[in-house]
DNA sequence: AATAATATGTCATCCGGTTGACATAACGAA
DNA sequence: TTCGTTATGTCAACCGGATGACATATTATT
């Protein structure tokens, strides 16, 4: 048994195939009688259109790709979770691409997707060398990642999110504070987290100290730096890291080391997702909107998908929010 | 400027649209001199073929459809990814969907997978009244989910995940233990982790004590279940949780309580993902195979397109590893 | 009864690429 | 020289559905 097409249908309701293709989409007249006569055909033989020749035929595929390092974060997870649903509502599907941070894994999915002719794309991802996202008429939008001079990015307000951190550890009286960050080389709007944490220090005549990891480091290198960090600066008196995960490590080797937290050594996180307030509630951090980001890059997509190219703003900052929990 | 067809292609190369048509196929003769003008003419004009008209003559997709509560679950997270990248490696492309374990939800993912012509699907989602798993001729596998009578099932060993830890604190000589476990009427292999807590409990002469949260239980919910367990139970001596979330939660608790962990109480979580094990590497968990329900999960969706009907098992079980970190 | 609106059918074309059949060269080997 | 292989072209049909043009009924309206 093979899948029934239109035909089938139409066969079987006792009307022409043209009928058939005017009730699936609303044109011209259909009776009543002759649309539930189609209906139940389709129900009867389990007919559903072909998305595909549908597709061919209309240049539209209602498919969106996302391109992001892991669905294993819980950042770009949570990211994830939101964007699909957010798409879904709106009638469109989602191909997903892990590019786990690889250049060439990138360049790969982004061929992939124009050949899936996706109505769009939606990245976090890579940025360097990636000429590639300049690509005529295909809508693009980054989070978190410049892809080219005029791609939308949205991003939430990395610096309001690194300065209230600063602030926040020097208000509570720290004076050595430390910055963990990712590769400065990459772009990204992630970049201001370091910076307003090295303008702040400096405004208040404090010296900025920032350790960076390499991109996809392993779990025991940025262990490692940790060490060296407490090695290095075992007066140290609060670490701001650049995300979630990282700050745990720090938690961790803090208490290997018998330090006390929040007395002797404050921590703030970075990026606040379900998970890592779930399982670790009592990290400070600076919780993100998520939510709100999808949400954001989603309506851009749209307008660009609709042609609705006036007002697209270029970058779409969303406000973060402190939390101030157990580690500070 | 629309996008290059193959006519295009071949129009610039200096050739048969049939030729170009080879080239991309590898099918009859083509001298090195035509493949090499064809593809700089693909190259110069950006061409990529297009998979949608493809597809349609070859009744072929070569997607994937992936029905998962949320990527934002780490255990999902992580599941996705490693399945994403499986099926990458071998040519194929995921859609994905998630169902927030809501049946309406789930019906429609279902319906919009099947008029996207999907090669197969892997579900962890659902179990009861969709019989719409019932595909005819569809490939399904079921993650950790009976879906239907029929579709090959890939699951961890939850029996002797359930077994291995209720043994362990047993060992540690609890003989208070109680289990968190959800809704037992969804008929999941992994309610074998509750049966398996309380056969061992009964063959040690132990009362079994299964607390139950319903599906899509909130945060709040579960949290005062655990209140409750500790306000029914204030000398409990270990519990051990059917996630390592709700793990998390118990540990806050009993923090909250000034209960020392291990020393008063032990406890132990299920799933051990990257994640909790980076955030919470202190708690005792069981770990899943992830990446290998993955690969088994795609290795057997893939058999299942390409007809090897044959040695396909419809439940396969893999091994599962405690972890005895520093709750127990 | 004439006219307009509603309802349905027939038919051809298109979407972009695949494929098979068949024709025709060019080239090297026997 | 002749034959087999290699290389390419032409053409039509097909995948499943969308759509526009046009014809023809059937109802409803005035």
């Amino acid at each position: 048994m093979v899948k029934p097409k239109i035909e089938d249908v139409a066969m079987l309701a006792g009307v022409s195939p043209t009928t058939v293709s005017r009730v699936l989409n609303n044109r011209g007249y259909i009776s009543e009688k002759t649309r539930k006569k189609v209906h139940d055909s389709m129900e009867q033989l389990n007919y559903y259109p072909n998305e595909i020749a549908r597709s061919l035929f209309i240049k539209k595929t209602y498919l969106i790709g996302l391109i992001f390092p892991s669905t294993g974060n819980p950042f770009y997870g949570q990211l994830i979770f939101h964007l699909e649903n957010i798409c879904s509502s709106l009638g469109y599907k989602v191909l997903l691409c892990n590019s786990q941070n690889r250049e060439d894994k990138e360049r790969n999915y982004l061929k992939m997707l124009q050949m899936n002719q996706v109505d769009g794309i939606i990245a976090g991802a890579h940025n360097r060398g990636i000429e590639e996202y300049e690509i005529p008429k295909l809508p693009v939008v980054g989070i978190d990642r410049y892809l080219s001079s005029n791609t939308p990015v949205v991003s939430s307000d990395n610096y309001e999110g690194g300065k209230l951190a600063t602030q926040l550890l020097i208000n509570k009286g720290c004076k050595q504070i430390i910055h963990i960050n990712g590769p400065h080389y990459l772009e990204t709007p992630a970049n201001l987290r370091r910076k307003a944490y090295e303008d702040v220090m400096r405004d208040n005549n404090l010296n900025p100290l920032t350790y960076e990891f390499p991109l996809n480091s392993t779990d025991e290198i940025v262990i490692n730096i940790v060490k060296q960090i407490f090695d290095d600066h075992p007066k140290v008196e609060a670490i701001f890291a650049s995300d979630d995960l990282i700050a745990s490590k720090v938690l961790r080797e803090a208490r290997k080391r018998n330090i006390n937290i929040p007395q002797d050594l404050k921590v703030v996180g970075y990026d606040g997702t379900e998970t890592t307030r779930m399982l670790l509630p009592e990290l400070s951090t600076v919780e993100q909107p998520i939510k709100e980001i999808a949400e954001k890059a989603v309506e851009i997509i749209i307008k660009q998908i609709n042609g609705e190219h006036e007002d697209i703003q270029l970058e779409s900052i969303l406000p973060v929010k402190l939390i101030d929990s157990e580690t500070t």
